[in-house]
DNA sequence: CAAATAATTTGAAAAAATTACAAAAAACAT
DNA sequence: ATGTTTTTTGTAATTTTTTCAAATTATTTG
């Protein structure tokens, strides 16, 4: 427990990031939950323990993580925004019926240009989205 | 122009829609704008020859056209879906100064999984997106 | 240590995108 | 032509996200 909020700690300021106790918190909730929380997720996550707590804040610090390279912003859902606390590479799958994300840890993970530049464009980001029916859902449509 | 009508109606009949004047239009739009126009942007460009058009029809149509794979839904901006004509993949970059979106028609696609199920899912789309900033908006940053 | 300054958080209000839904219009069938 | 179904329209509601100024907390300086 202590040791996981010393490990988010140093990646806050690994990723140049002033600690505090919401940004500690959010961070925190985003490595332990890899469920590819939103926003009002995070929130309804943290407000027992920070009541508090702010949406704007939740709002304006995983985008802060994000822009850090903390966290992962992910836009698969055409709905709402969700974040990843794992930033190594990897593909997601969203489940157009129940809207779930996951992750797709079997499938080769997109790859950073090497170029410096793509037809003119500086990439910093690449992100690799699957959609279709998840597992539970193809089986619940079955019956 | 009229060639260009018969292949929209085409298309639509090809994808399972019965046409509409509305439907033929906005397809359309998209077949001659390769823009990634958002909803607001097909509708306002639509506004001039069908004064009648409602919002609530582009949407409408364009979730219709993606759903029936007459078109693209790109998720690939934060705040807004917006579509594309082409269906056949491609890979979309996003600036995130300027908010454009274009294709990356040198890249690699991302390619559809040959295996029916991924991890137990049912993947019917594909999307790569690269993001980071346009050539444009290189130059103007760099002044 | 206390006062001044800077950074962060908060909450309410506004903005923007999207959806719901019922009425109107158009297309189709009898 | 009349009744039925489909499509379109427009308004209102909903949801997500942003704006912004005030309040709080942290940091620096005398």
């Amino acid at each position: 427990m202590d040791s996981n909020n010393r490990e988010t700690f140093k990646k806050l300021v690994e990723c140049g990031i002033k600690p505090s106790m919401q940004r500690l918190a959010i961070l925190q909730y985003l490595m332990t939950h890899h469920t590819h929380p939103t926003v009002e997720d995070v929130y309804k996550g943290l407000c027992a323990d920070i009541p508090t707590l702010s949406r704007t804040t939740v709002y304006n610090t995983l985008r802060m993580l994000s822009e850090h390279r903390a966290a992962q912003m992910i836009t698969i859902d055409e709905h709402r925004v969700c974040y990843d606390g794992i930033v190594t590479p990897h593909v997601h799958f969203f489940c157009k019926k129940c809207g779930k994300v996951f992750n797709l840890s079997g499938v080769a993970a997109p790859k950073m240009p090497e170029a410096a530049l793509v037809e003119g464009c500086l990439v910093d980001e690449v992100q690799l989205y699957y959609k279709g029916l998840c597992g539970e859902c193809r089986k619940r449509s079955i019956n």
